[in-house]
DNA sequence: CATTACCCAATTATCATATAATTAGACATG
DNA sequence: CATGTCTAATTATATGATAATTGGGTAATG
């Protein structure tokens, strides 16, 4: 049999077909249309159903397992794990939770777990940041000052910022937590990108907390601005803000 | 050609040839044998190296480009990711990376994430616990008592403790961290599996605070449980007791 | 009846090969 | 210098085999 190229009908397949497969698939798992009790398809019908062939639905297998999300063994098939094996920290996975989920409880999640790294996170900064990581969170208060409230550069900035103070923590591990703020002020900006003005003051005390090596006043600082940043949010978010897309 | 059947030479090829490159190229990657500069072979290459078909190295490929350990693009080809986007809170990376650093950094760095979850963990378990989650808890400590300290049920249970604490916090992302504490708790275990029993009791005080529905105390206790641990380990650490394997 | 040993069919694992799609970099052109 | 065009390198996808694994059925056994 001659080749079939592959034919992009409908609507715009910008991505390659892996990466259409593994989002459907992992935005299907976590929405819950697809559990650990359902049987999953074989890879054969999988194919069938995507249009593509074994090795984009293998790739796609793999990826997803990677994620913790799916786990497939010989003979037994495909099958999906429970939400406690997901790996929600990964970048993907929780973009894809965010779409699946009520953004009040999202947000609520994503913040609890904000505050209880970024004041710390702030503290040790306070203590450990070497000349150049404050100069580097001093960089990105000065951008945030100077951006467009509600253009992407702010929400650039602004996770420039908190990353910056993740770097000077030095620890790996804080540091990948980045991701998670991300999603955060990601949400924070669509939902009011007013907030960026509002609490642009507090990043300031932060900075400055952290520059006059206060852990003390480094955590409060933060802490404030976190708790403050969440009520405003979620008072917009539970008075029917809708999200784009 | 016919198809070549795949040998097992040499060490005892236990894992599929799939798993064995992952695990392979990840460690090589982590341990900084292959950075962001340096070029990565290209699939065939790769192939050769392992003996393997394309098939299997390409899906190897996405399973560490799922973990931020890579990036793969047509023409391109394959390029190792700067550590900050490794997806550190992964499973296989964090074992792979406690395999490639000095034990003593590696649990520095892990209590102090511990430390600033798990007692907050606590204190939201204290307030939010339902009577099942209250029993699980109690079951696991009561497991605790019972098991021999040197055994892997001791690691288990231990586990059982801290990871239902966190899933009485009532949030997914919290009870994701279950990860980190398993890996922790493993090497708490490896060092020093006296620590089991000498710390056995102020699990048991975290366990009267959630009972009491005390977030202050549940913090308190849960925060003196992680730091006398850290401090009795990293005592051992330090006195140059080295990790099987 | 219970337990063990064996077999079979289903499913993934791996291999081999061919073609399509993408794109960095070279080169030409203005 | 800027901009467009071409080309070769590399991954992306497809196809069709064969190998390896194993859950569950079935027979043999005690």
């Amino acid at each position: 049999m001659t080749k079939q190229p592959r034919l992009a009908l409908g609507r715009a397949q910008k991505r390659n077909l892996f990466a259409h497969v593994v989002e459907d698939l992992g935005t299907r798992i976590i929405k819950g249309d697809l559990t650990p009790d359902d049987p999953f398809p074989i890879e054969a019908d999988l194919g069938r159903e995507f249009g593509a062939s074994r090795s984009v639905i293998r790739e796609a297998v793999k990826s997803l397992a990677a994620r913790g999300l799916i786990e497939s063994k010989t003979r037994t098939g495909i099958r999906v794990m429970p939400p406690t094996h997901w790996n929600l920290l990964d970048p993907e996975v929780l973009s894809w939770r965010y779409g699946a989920m009520p953004p009040v409880q999202f947000y609520g999640e994503l913040f609890e777990i904000r505050l209880m790294i970024e004041p710390q996170a702030a503290a040790l900064a306070a203590e450990r940041a070497h000349a150049s990581d404050i100069a580097e969170i001093a960089e990105a208060f000065a951008e945030m000052t100077k951006v467009s409230p509600n253009s992407t550069a702010a929400i650039d900035a602004d996770l420039r910022f908190h990353r910056a103070i993740l770097a000077a923590g030095k620890n790996a591990l804080l540091h990948q937590m980045g991701h998670l703020i991300a999603v955060g002020l990601y949400i924070s900006h669509q939902t009011s990108s007013d907030s960026f003005t509002v609490f642009l003051p507090q990043h300031g005390k932060v900075l400055d907390a952290i520059r006059a090596r206060d852990p003390q006043a480094a955590r409060r600082t933060m802490e404030k601005l976190l708790n403050e940043t969440r009520e405003f949010i979620t008072g917009h978010l539970k008075n029917g803000r809708r999200r784009a897309k």
